[in-house]
DNA sequence: AATGTTTTAGTGACATTGTCACCGAAACCT
DNA sequence: AGGTTTCGGTGACAATGTCACTAAAACATT
């Protein structure tokens, strides 16, 4: 049964020996969760670590003041560090996980958490591997709000969220919040992308004509 | 001897069982490195995992562009996890960290880590508690630097910098490197709390004169 | 279909912050 | 004393953020 247990979606789970993968999956619980439903969030810590087998989950910052910035994705097949973290806890967050569309997750209790930590060496390798990478991505963030310029921005997340296919559900104020900026800033932005021919903008929905434009633009980090 | 040994200057650490603590002190190496020396950076990740017992380390992230910005200190009676996440590695980092005094650690070698994480659930959760409050430190940060404004970093900076102390030794550059922005910025910003009366520059230095208008324009946060 | 409401986007004026190309003063070094 | 380096000041301009307001599109209701 290995082979057909959850575990072998994950790049660092399925490495482990059979008896830890059997035993991840026999003390797990598959839950769902519907679209838009705040997983974790201010007041709201979850009571297991999630493994994540469809659907994305979005982690963001709403400040008091109005402002929002999404601080990254979980796609399938990643861990949630951040439901990690409170189970071993630290202190509330100040950060939100959305579900973007309907997911579905393993859920793991603390007590076999902790119990695999002590046990497996690469479960506990996993795990640290996943705080590290995602410390790396924060890095790498800071300094993409503190020096890049928004067009450069704009245009790399275009592309990211565009991921292949040639339209983007999303509106000025969307944009906005994923890279931390103002609906005008945005909108001026598109505007200039538009008059470069790169883009198309009908309400809620952007269409790609010219990805190549918008990659080069992505690629400059002067 | 357990109440001498240096585990008794960590918070997480003191409450481990007198075994498990001596176990730490008999496997670790107390180092001494001269201010100004780089622990780690690019190319050069540490073989061992450090307990800061003296001085502080700075850890900031050097962009390409010649942007620099401070990500973070460790002062003494603190971990380093990026020390930690560097052992069980993910991948290299683009921040470095740099002793900004003469510093005194004790460096725990991989295998003896590996083996604590395993068997002490005090200490596991003396490791995750740190992860856990470095990233919850950088959600904070990636907000300030998104949507704070300069002049309210800048009074805060300030603030923290002086300690207590009434002169603080830094250039307008060092300013600049620790919010992330330009020299001139910090400049203008500079002269404009001179203008209020709140601070006296001299070249390289800067004198505290009002305490109290920094702290208030600090505690906004509109 | 006509009407009102909400959501989304566009605009101009202005404030803040970042960049560039300079300059001059202070500290440092023989 | 003279040369060099570091530090800070300045003005012009570009990029981004904020505010107040408008208009169009989508939606809901009757």
């Amino acid at each position: 049964m290995t082979d057909l247990n959850w575990t072998s979606r994950f790049d660092g789970l399925a490495k482990l020996d059979p008896k830890t993968r059997d035993y991840l999956a026999a003390n797990s619980k598959v839950v769902k969760v519907p679209a838009k439903t705040t997983i974790f969030g201010p007041g709201k810590s979850p009571q297991n670590m999630l493994f994540l087998l469809d659907g994305t989950v979005r982690v963001q910052q709403s400040s008091d003041s109005g402002h929002e910035i999404v601080l990254y994705r979980i796609h399938a097949g990643e861990s949630c560090v951040l439901t990690t973290a409170c189970l071993l806890a630290y202190e509330d967050y100040s950060a939100e996980g959305i579900s973007e569309t309907d997911v579905s997750a393993a859920a793991i209790p603390r007590k076999v958490f902790d119990e695999l930590v002590a046990t497996s060496d690469g479960f506990r390798n996993f795990v640290f591997a996943a705080f590290s990478k995602r410390i790396t991505n924060l890095f790498l963030m800071i300094d993409e709000v503190a020096f890049q310029r928004l067009d450069v921005r704009l245009a790399h997340k275009l592309v990211e969220l565009a991921a292949g296919a040639d339209t983007i559900a999303a509106t000025h104020q969307n944009l906005a919040a994923e890279l931390g900026t103002a609906r005008e800033v945005i909108s001026r932005q598109l505007q200039e992308f538009q008059r470069r021919g790169w883009i198309e903008q009908s309400r809620g929905k952007i269409a790609i004509l010219q990805r190549k434009g918008l990659e080069n633009l992505a690629q400059r980090n002067t």
